[in-house]
RNA sequence: GCCGAAGUAGCUCAGGGGUAGAGCAACUGAUUCGUAAUCAGUAGGUCCGGGGUUCAAAUCCCCGCUUCGGCACCA
């Protein structure tokens, strides 16, 4: 006797083991067709298990979220199964389900091309049309193994081997094809549908390590129907628009070019952009709580050697060698990183217990030796520079300051716009410093402070900086897509390292503890974002030109200059278009290089000191009188401000 | 760094051994105009760099640089 109970709380029983099949058919016809696979008390299977015990059984079909992964998993397999199909000297690795489609890993000696491409998705939707079933099978390891060795698939056979024992080896087949994977899979190919699109080719590497041999990759994206990805195109096409390297040459707001890879020319827009920002955060930082300081760019080997950076990250140091080459020659590195200096600032005198927590600020200008293939506009760049500060605290107001630092950060976010906000812990990586104590402790106050700071946290193992744990702080953009921008560090290890030291109320000397925290990460990468997260149209408060004021004869041109220098002396951001152009393409113009704000003036305007004005995105005019227009305009300009 | 692709006017792109092309932008002139493109004209090039093959190379070959898409890396 089996008795299974469905969603809606329908409980049946059955006399024995019962597949998911027989459910499906059990319930209803519609259901025969609808079924996709089955969910056994949580766990999706395929739609052919059989249940033996009695269970919560669900079954999935296209319209619930964790058939996505099923039909992706699926296309990647009908992938695999055309491309032997087509180039049966390719071995087959492995391909799952990603967040907006699938992949699969190849061995080939020749590299795909475009065209193959093409080719490959016509023979999938062969494939497809075919409705191959799909059939689990449970194979003995030494049967894979010799199946797969025989076969030439040293891939697969690797992977077998590696499989932890007791678990089961298990095959999926459709028609003449099979791959090991653990499932679950669809009924049949033909259960997969269309709406699949192969997207790019990438190499990547065999089990994602860097020492191995590269595969081919093949990237495909994959949706329960056409309006679905057709929707996935569309917003493809969208994040192409809002590129923010684009969007920079565009609004002229920076470039960059070959003789300064990986560093920004900025360009007086995009500078202004900048400033803005720093401004900003400047503010908010002061109101915090922090002092502000400025460290060398250039630093003798010795201190980066003692901070631990040398051993580490010295191929990505950027160095300056100088002396007469002999005996004097000393190396100095271009700093990457503010930390050890700011243990120098810290270090000059004695510390009390009384100064300390001690929020140090920089807006650190930085340089790291980025590999070439990492470089990416403003995302990653070689040059850069961070909002970036340490607290030197007692090991007791770490918690207190991950609390102020979590408000704080969530204050700055608001104010860019950006309210979605997810926080990773990560803690010891397995190349780190300090003893396995100091981490235990590291580990657990940081934890303690971000529970009592109310934030809900994902772990991220083994990702901690080398010196200490970290938070990360993940904000949501527009598009939906994640950036990681904020975080803060607990660091044990430096201050014993460059020996920082304060005197506590017993008068002995105490090691601090050093809060490495950042909230937009670089400056450079959080433009890049904004840009974007908002399309290039900038809110008001942010935006290096906030207003035009246009005229529409020449006739208007002292009046708008008056209006301009209004406006600027009232701190505004605004230049004055007396080209003689119709205003139709001025609106045309402006609006494209998204000016928030445009003021038109024409005769009556000038007669009545009025100005028309137009909002970027809205076809509909406001007259307001001029003095009330700057008054009003220079309220809503204002730069958010703490207090 | 690794795999693949690309680099021609400011931008988007065509041309694939025989005189370097288009659209938009720019510039000049005319036009004084009421909310997303006024008209006419002009100018603009180390075809990424360096070698080679050839009577002749933007075009074919080799090397390098940069960019793009991924992978790996990210204090």
């Amino acid at each position: 006797m089996v008795s299974i109970v469905l969603p809606d709380g329908t409980i049946r029983s059955y006399d024995g083991p019962v597949s998911g099949n027989d459910i499906a058919r059990d319930i209803g016809p519609g259901w025969t067709k609808a079924a996709l696979a089955l969910c056994v008390d949580g766990t999706v299977k395929d739609l052919a298990t059989v249940v033996t015990r009695d269970a919560a059984v669900r079954l999935v079909t296209a319209k619930d979220s964790d058939a996505l992964a099923l039909l992706r998993h699926d296309a990647a397999h009908v992938m695999a199964e055309a491309v032997q199909e087509l180039y049966p000297e390719t071995q087959v690795t492995f391909g799952p389900a990603t967040e907006r489609g699938f992949y699969y890993d190849f061995a080939r000696k020749t590299p795909f091309t475009p065209d193959d491409l093409e080719r490959i998705e016509a023979r999938m939707r062969d494939i497809v049309d075919r409705d191959e079933p799909i059939r689990r099978e449970v194979w003995r390891r030494e049967e894979a193994i010799a199946y797969f060795t025989g076969r030439g698939e040293k891939y697969k056979a690797e992977w077998v081997t590696q499989l932890p024992e007791g678990e089961d080896i298990s095959i999926y087949r459709q028609g003449q094809w099979l791959d090991l994977c653990r499932g679950p899979h669809l009924p049949s190919t033909g259960r997969l549908g269309k709406a699949f699109r192969l997207m790019k080719l990438a190499g990547a590497y065999w089990r994602g390590d860097a020492r191995n041999e590269m595969l081919q990759r093949i990237y495909g994206t994959c949706w329960p129907d056409e309006a679905q990805l057709k929707a996935y195109l569309n917003w493809m096409e969208e994040a192409e628009r809002r590129d923010h390297r684009r969007l920079g040459r565009e609004m002229e707001l920076f470039h960059l070019q070959e003789e300064a890879v990986g560093s920004v020319f900025w360009h007086p827009k995009g500078w202004t952009l900048y400033r803005t920002i720093e401004t900003y955060v400047r503010r908010r930082l002061a109101a915090a709580g922090y002092v502000e300081v400025k460290t060398p760019q250039l630093v003798d080997r010795s201190l980066w050697e003692d901070s631990g950076h040398w051993e580490k990250f010295r191929e990505n140091m950027f160095t300056v060698t100088v002396g007469d080459g002999k005996e004097k020659e000393e190396i100095l590195a271009i700093k990457p990183m503010n930390c050890p200096c700011h243990v120098q600032i810290f270090r000059q005198g004695i510390k009390s217990y009384r100064e300390l927590p001690l929020r140090m600020a920089e807006f650190g200008a930085c340089h790291r030796y980025e590999p070439s293939g990492a470089l990416h506009g403003l995302m990653r760049v070689r040059a850069f520079t961070q909002d970036d500060a340490h607290i030197f605290c007692t090991e007791e107001q770490i918690l207190s300051e991950t609390q102020d630092f979590c408000i704080l950060l969530r204050i700055m976010y608001h104010d860019f716009g950006f309210t979605d906000v997810r926080v990773k812990f990560s803690d010891r990586p397995v190349k780190r410093a300090g003893s396995d104590e100091t981490w235990d402790k590291a580990e657990k106050a940081l934890l303690e402070a971000s529970r009592a700071a109310g934030l809900e946290i994902t772990l991220n193992p083994g990702e901690g900086a080398f010196y200490g744990p970290k938070l990360e702080f993940v904000l949501k953009d527009a598009l939906g897509r994640d950036w990681q921008c904020g975080t803060l560090q607990a660091d044990f290890v430096l201050p014993e390292r460059l020996n920082a030291a304060y005197v506590g109320v017993d008068g002995a000397k105490h090691r601090p503890v050093m809060l490495h925290r950042a909230i937009l990460g670089s400056f450079e990468r959080f433009i890049g974002i904004l840009l974007e997260h908002y399309a290039g149209r900038m809110p008001l408060w942010l935006a290096p030109v906030q207003i035009v004021v246009a005229t529409i004869v020449s006739e208007a041109d002292s009046y708008a200059e008056d209006v301009t220098r209004a406006l600027c002396t009232a701190d505004l951001r605004a230049v004055v278009d007396t080209r003689n152009e119709k205003i139709t393409l001025k609106v045309r113009e402006h609006s494209l290089a998204k000016v928030p704000l445009l003021l038109v003036v024409g005769r009556r305007e000038a007669e009545t000191r009025t100005v028309a004005l137009r909002r970027l995105g809205v076809k509909t005019q406001e007259i307001l009188a001029l003095d009330a227009a700057v008054d009003t305009l220079g309220r809503e300009a204002a730069m958010p401000a703490p207090g």
